[in-house]
Parts: structure tokens; sequence; C-alpha cells
DNA sequence: ATGCCCACGTA
DNA sequence: CGTACGTGGGCATT
């Protein structure tokens, strides 16, 4: 067998490579928004992935060390015992990258009781014998001793892991002077600090690789020792055991028992879904394609598991789609393709059980809306992926749908809320491990055929079984009680919109853009020259070196220039400059609100939103496109902007309502603390209450100051709020947050029994729940890395409590929705806590009371959930 | 063009 | 060293 011909086999020793990885990376540049530090991951494996593009070995194991002991240490207590303790934010991230690894397909090799460089001995050892060429990969020199002519050892040059230096016995040979079997005869003589192993005073390399030549052994050596001469003589017969056992230590063992042989290491192709998954967690976004392209060879190589072939859907006319959909209770699968916001196609699926599955399909035309119309608008079972976009086609085409069964996306979500999977495509993977066929898109004639509507469908159909076996009974029940219900009302209020006036808001924006200007001007002046306000990184060239103001908190790439360290450095050192760029700040910031959604306005005069059902992790809504949930109210110049969000031509008035302090009542709820129940039992304002319990004084001798450090306190406890942050948030010392934090606890006890046993049941359960069963996964509640665990921990403090009150919004608002179905007013937008409605005329009186009466019963909790009302012509009139 | 960072709006 | 989001400008990168 030539050697091209032979297999190869590489083994890594991912311990060392990736702790050189670890102090080769700056940890600024490789942690994750959560504070996971991800650089000993991201170096070892880009060192990787150039490793496999280069060597293309056929055969691929990943080795580690199990922990510090090994049967080194109970040889030689001392072994290692000088090496500082391994860093916690190193150690985390081993057991990521080996979760990394096994998503890729790579084996990763571990044994108690042993170093993974034993390991690389073993396997390579049983290796050559077994016909491979073998390649080493390791930053422990001690693994030189393995080379030979069929064993290469890779080893990482002092230069950073991504160089490595080959060695070959010729380049061992060179680089020593002697054969590679004998390097631990010189480690031995020399010895190796980094293991703690001393060797023979005033003996280096050099006298090493001398004495062995001259005596042809070791053992020669050592018993010719007091032959040699002068000091270093002396010294190596005053240090013969040391050397016996540095050799016996530095022995790699070459028949650990393994799990695998050496062929059973033939490269396997990666997990696509698994690995984007990780990859995700660790926000590693260029490493993604090396990845894949470096696994590309494998994947072709390895037959795919034989995926169900699509069925070929028959294309149907009207009236046979009708009767198709109509002839069976089967759960069917119904995909629309979308075109211009229009129906372009319609495409049908069943999978019946023992006859396998069939599919039709139709071009949208006025006769299939008809003929479908009626069964759309049934309670008929229907499978939809992505639904809502498919429904508000449906809307604009006329047609209702009713039956809505399953939305795999919204499954998938609830699952795994942290990481959804974004299409079906990734279900289709992840659930029946097969490649959705995707049309390319780059190509005018595509090469490979995308799915039809119909086979779509059948795909749907497909992935809901599995998703239904991973559901949590309780999970389940929020999809089909609250977020299927919920699917349908948003697809509607996204189509009707909110009337929005650009009159307003191109007045309002040319007197900021003047404004700003103006402001502008006069911050050139201050300072004597020109700059862009808006450049962070111009402001700090002004700010820190040429005015010399002192330094404010750090950032990424600098100094902050937030809003709240301005008003710091404003105290701390007068100029005008910082009141003008405040200002201008303000100026801009409304103005580009204003702006973007000035032109959002469709020409119907309205603005729709999308809200996304997956956006959050807790269960919450978002919105984008524009996002309709933060518009600015707290300045009385920024309602102005609420003032332009108008009741439509034909409506009477807007009506919003909201929840006041859902999340507080939620969190008496959970807690049963029966202060705080009591509070929201008495009606009293709420903080004036709690700050008299607090304070120790009536009611209504809580003085402003103390609402506002009670007010602090009750909202930071859903966050999670730490002394700390409570100092900062009311510029009071840490010393009076903590006296604080004790009085408020003393009073309301359970709340903080509450907490901390919320989250020591995450820790158990791995996940937390809200009131109706929503749960959100936390597994870094249990991660050595303390900010990781202590971010996650406050996380999971707020998800029942934020998830519980988004829960009980989205009852209120898709019973609403329902309850509205026969008048013509209509739910325009919902803002976590609040709902607008646009009520039509003659309509108030049984809108406002449905209202009322849905947001006040939509949850039964030991406290009353209190709803304001305010009507008005537009949305700053209606919050009055 | 694309992606990251900063800053800032909401509940 | 307080949760959950989305947007837009600047700026470095491709």
């Amino acid at each position: 067998m030539t050697d091209s011909a032979k297999p190869t086999l590489l083994v890594v020793d991912g311990h060392s490579l990736a702790y050189r990885a670890f102090y080769a990376l700056p940890v600024d540049n490789f942690t994750t928004k959560d504070g996971q530090h991800t650089n000993g991951i991201y170096g070892f494996l880009s060192m990787f992935v150039n490793l496999l593009k280069a060597e293309k070995p056929t055969h691929l194991a990943v080795a580690f060390d199990t922990s510090r002991e090994s049967f080194r240490t109970r040889e030689y207590t001392e072994y290692k015992a000088n090496r500082a303790e391994t860093p916690s934010e190193f150690r985390g991230q081993i057991p990521l990258l080996q979760e990394c690894l096994e998503a890729m397909g790579v084996t990763v090799l571990t044994k108690p009781d042993f170093e993974a460089d034993d390991i690389l001995a073993t396997l390579a050892t049983q290796g050559v014998e077994a016909g491979f060429r073998v390649l080493l990969c390791s930053g422990d020199r001690d693994t030189i001793q393995l080379v030979n002519d069929d064993v290469t050892l890779l080893y990482p040059s002092v230069q950073g892991v991504s160089q490595l230096k080959r060695y070959d016995p010729p380049a061992v040979v060179e680089k020593y002077g002697l054969a590679p079997e004998m390097y631990p005869d010189i480690a031995a003589l020399v010895g190796e600090t980094s293991d703690n192993l001393p060797g023979v005073p005033k003996v280096g390399e050099k006298t090493a690789v001398k004495w062995l030549t001259q005596f042809g052994s070791l053992d020669a050596l050592l018993e010719g020792a007091h032959t040699i001469k002068g000091v270093v003589g002396g010294n190596l017969v005053a240090h013969v055991e040391d050397v016996r056992r540095n050799r016996r230590l530095n022995r790699l063992l070459r028949d650990v028992e393994l799990p695998v042989r050496p062929e059973e290491l033939i490269r396997q192709p990666l997990d696509a879904q698994a690995v984007r998954d990780i990859f995700a967690r660790l926000e590693f976004r260029t490493l993604l394609p090396r990845v894949f392209e470096a696994a590309g060879e494998v994947a072709q190589d390895e037959p795919q598991a034989a995926a169900e072939p699509a069925p070929q859907a028959r294309q149907a006319s009207a009236t046979e789609l009708a009767a198709w959909a109509g002839g069976s209770q089967v759960e069917t699968g119904v995909t629309v393709t979308i075109l211009g916001g229009l129906p372009e196609r319609i495409g049908l699926a069943r999978i019946v059980e023992g006859q396998g599955a069939e599919a039709v399909e139709a071009t949208w035309s006025d006769e299939v809306a008809e003929a479908l119309a009626a069964w759309l608008a049934s309670d008929a079972p229907k499978v939809l992926s992505d639904a809502k976009p498919q429904l508000k086609a449906l809307g604009r085409a006329g047609l209702r749908v009713s039956g809505i069964a399953y939305d795999p996306i919204l499954a998938g979500w609830l699952l795994r809320p942290s990481f959804p999977d974004k299409t079906l495509g990734d279900l289709v993977e992840r659930y029946l491990g097969e490649k959705l066929p995707e049309a390319d898109p780059s190509q005018l004639v595509p090469e490979t055929e995308g799915a039809t509507p119909g086979q779509l469908s059948w795909y749907a159909l497909r992935v809901v079984t599995g998703l239904r076996d991973e559901l949590a009974e309780s999970v389940a029940s929020v999809l089909v009680d609250i977020e299927l219900p919920t699917l349908s009302t948003l697809a509607d209020m996204e189509l009707a919109g909110v009337a929005v006036s650009h009159e307003k808001l191109s007045r309002f924006s040319g007197e900021l853009g003047t404004r700003a200007d103006a402001i502008a001007q006069e911050a050139y002046a201050a300072i004597g020259r020109e700059v862009n306000l808006g450049s962070p990184k111009q402001l700090q060239e002004v700010l820190f070196e040429e005015l010399q103001l002192p330094k404010t908190r750090k950032t990424k790439t600098g100094y902050t220039t937030d809003a709240a360290a301005l008003a710091d450095l404003q105290e701390k050192a007068h100029h005008p400059f910082l009141d003008m760029l405040l200002q201008h700040r303000e100026a801009t910031k409304l103005k580009q609100i204003i702006d973007g959604l000035d032109a959002a306005i469709a020409p119907d005069g309205r603005v729709r939103t999308t809200y996304v059902q997956t956006g959050s992790q807790t269960g919450r809504l978002s919105s984008t496109d524009p996002n309709l949930q933060n518009i600015p109210v707290r300045t009385e110049e920024s309602r102005r902007i609420r003032a332009a969000f108008e009741v439509g031509d034909g409506y009477d008035s807007l009506l919003t309502a909201d929840y006041s302090q859902i999340e507080m009542r939620i969190m008496a709820h959970l807690s049963g603390d029966p202060g705080l129940i009591e509070a929201f039992n008495t009606g009293e304002d709420l903080h004036r209450f709690v700050g008299a319990r607090v304070f120790g004084v009536e009611p209504e001798d809580v003085s402003p100051a103390m609402r506002t450090k009670v007010k602090a306190m009750s909202y930071g406890l859903v966050y999670g709020l730490s002394a700390f942050g409570l100092a900062k948030q009311l510029r009071i010392d840490q010393s009076e947050a903590k006296s604080l934090m004790i009085e408020y606890f003393a009073r309301f006890g359970a709340v903080r029994d509450y907490l901390r046993s919320s989250v020591e049941q995450a820790r158990v359960d791995g996940y937390t729940e809200t009131i109706f069963g929503r749960r959100r996964p936390f597994p870094d509640l249990t991660s050595p890395n303390r900010q990781l665990r202590e971010n996650a921990e406050r996380a999971a403090l707020n998800a029942p409590i934020q998830g519980s009150a988004a829960d009980i919004m989205k009852i209120a608002l898709f019973r609403i929705h329902n309850d509205l179905r026969d008048l013509r007013s209509r739910v325009l937008l919902q803002i976590h806590d609040e709902l607008v409605v646009e009520v039509a005329p003659g309509e108030w009186d049984e809108v406002e009371r449905i209202v009322r009466e849905r947001m006040g019963t939509a949850a039964q909790l030991t406290v009353p959930l209190d709803v304001q009302v305010g009507r008005g012509a537009d949305w700053n009139e209606a919050a009055h």
C-alpha cells in the first residue's frame, strides 16, 4: 500500500489546543452577550477546520482530559502540582466545545484516570497496526515520542495555534538531535517545569543530547553516571532517581482501553441543525460556513438516511379541490404561496393511516377562492406552517380561516424559545433528518425544483408528529389555548393597521430638524469645531481628549457617551457642550422616530406593523417594520407623536385599555405574600401602601422620595435587582440601598422566599413555567461561569412573571377579538400591557364593557386585575 | 452590501 | 452588577 493510498487517522488533543487558544485570543472579542467566554472554543475550532481542510483525514477523533487527576498524580503527587488552577472561564468552555464537536459528527474521547495524550498514544499505535497514516495534533511536547514513519505530530508554534509545525522523524532529529523515541529521555534529564518534574540541575537540552549520543541510551547513561566528571556529573548521580521517575511519568500509555477502534472513527456527516443551534448560542457566524465547507466532502460521501419521497401533488380544478378538502376529517396540511400580498397558489396534503400521503394543489383564482371558502372557514382541522402571513393573504382575498389545529413554527418556538427554528426547513431537518427541497434562487433556471405548496403541506404535517411527541402537556395547551387563537387575532390587527397623520408628523419633524440644526451650531461654537454629534467615536475625542473631561464607564470600544453618563459629567465638570449634546440627542432621536414612522404610512393613511409571535423568549410579542411597541410616551413633547395616531375615517374614537401594575399583581399572586395581596385588595395606591409598610409611617405620610424608592425597589424585584443596581438607579449609597432592601423584605418576606424558591426550582427542573404552563429552559443556571449563571438567575426570576403577564394579555386579546366579531370596532395595537381599539360610532359602551370584562377576567388571581380605560380622538388623548 | 457597536425608545 | 424587545447611525469590513 502506498502512503497516499492509506487512510488517514487524525487524533487531536482537545484540551491542550483549546487551552492554548484560550490564552492566544483576547477574551473581549470572544464573549457572548450573555457573558459566555468562547475564545478557547473559537480558537480551537478555527484551527480544527483548517486542519480538516488541509489534511483531509478519513478518520477522526478528539481526546480530552477528564480532570487534573490521573494515574500520574497518584504515582507522584507533585505531578503538575505547580500549575495554576485551571481558570473557570476556560473549564466552562470544554463541555461546549465537546458539544460543538459532537454536532460536527466528531468522536470525542475521554478516559477517566488517563490524559488525552495517552489516548493519542493508544490510537496512534493501533492506527499504525491497522494500516493508517496517523496525524497527531497536540500542544504537549511529550507526544514527540510517538512520531515515527507512519505517525506525524502537528505541534502549535509559539506564534499561535493557527501555525502548526510538522514533526516527522527527520524534523525531530533536526530539532532535537535524536530520534523521536528518545525525546522522553531528553525530557527526563532536562525536566519539565510545566509538569513540575524537576530535572538534573545545570543540564539542558544540549548536554542531555550529548550524553545520550555518547552512551546510546538513558539506561546506559544512568549506569555510567559516576564516570561523568564535574559538577554536572555529580548532579546527575544525585538525581538519578528523579530522572527515572520523570521517565516513568512522561512515557505515554499505548494500551489504554478505549470504546472504539481506529476503523470506527471514520468521519461522520455533521448534524447541520445541531451545529447551527450551538453556533447560534456561541454567537459564531463566520465559523459556520467554514465548518460546513470542511465537512462538505464527508457529507457528500455519506449516504443520507433514505428520505421518504414527497408525493407528487395532483393539479386539481376548483371543484376537485373543494371536494378533496371536504372529504375527510383527517388533519389537512395547507400551504398558501403568496405573491404581492395575495394568494398565488394553494396546496393541500393529507396523510391517511395505512394509505400513505396525498397532495393536491391549484393556482389561485376566484373559482378556487369560492370553492374553498366554506371549508377554510370551517372547524375542519388544518396545519399551517408560519400561518400568519398566509392568513393575511387569504384575508386580503376576502377569506376567513378557522380550525387552525397546529402551526409547527409556533410549536417549535414554545419548545425552544431561545433558539426557535425559523423555517419549515429547519424543522424538517430537526425532526425528519431530511432536507426540504429548495430551488436555488441564484439560478435563472434552477437545477433543483423547490417543494410545491402541496409538498410543503405534506412536510408540515410530518413534522407535527415529532413536535407533538416533544411538547409537554402544559405547553401543548399554551399552543392550543393561547397561541393559536392569538395568531388569527394578530393577522386581523396587522391587516387593519392604525391611522397615522402625516401632517402632524411632518410638521413636528420640521420643527425638530430646525431645532437640531440650531443646537448643533451652538454645540460646535462651544468647542470651536464641527463634529458629527451622532458619532460616539468622534464625541469621545472631543470629551475625553480635547476637553479632558473625566472618563466615564468603559464600553467595548472606549468610554460611554450615553445620556446618564453625560448627565453625570455635567454635574462633575460643567461644560456648555454637554448640555447642547444632550438636547441635540433628544431632538434628533425624536425626529428619527418620526421620520421612520412617516415613511411607513401606506397610501391609505395607515401604518401596519408585523407582530412577531415568536419574537421573545418569555411569551411576549415583538413588533417590527415599524416597531409600534416603543413609540415614545415619557415626555410631554414626545407625546405629540402619539397624538399623530388617530382614529380612522368612519370610526368614532380610540379606546386604550391597560393593566395597571400587572407584573406586581402576578408577583403578589405567585408569592402569596399577605402584605402585597392586601395592598392590591385595599385599592390603596400600591407604592404608597408599600412605602407606608417599609418606612413605618401612615400611608398619607409617605413622601414622594419614599414612594420613588419603594417603587424602584418593587419594579427592580421583578428583574432580579441587586443592591448595587438599586443604588445606581436611585443615586443613593449602596448601604442605603441595602437597608432599603432589608426593610422591604422584612415586610414582604414571602416575595423573597418566592423569588429564591422559583430559581431553585428552575435549577432542578431546567426550566421556568408561567401560570399557564409556558416553559422557558435555562441551561445556564448550573454553569460554572458566574456571570453566565447570575444572568440566567435574573432571567429565570423574571420569566414566569413577564411570561404570565404576556399569557394573560394574549388571552384577553383574542377573547376581545372574538367578542368584536359582529361589531365594526376592532383591536389595532398591543403594547404588552395595553390595547388600542378603534371604536365604531355607536359601539362605545358595548366595546368598553367587553374590554373591561375580558381583561379583568383573563386570569383568576388572588388579587384583582385592574384595567384603566381611556377614550379620545387620538392615542395621546385616549391615554388620559 | 453586511455586520457590529452604541445609544435609546417602549413595557 | 435589572428583564424583554427593535431601530438607526456610524464605522469597519467584505
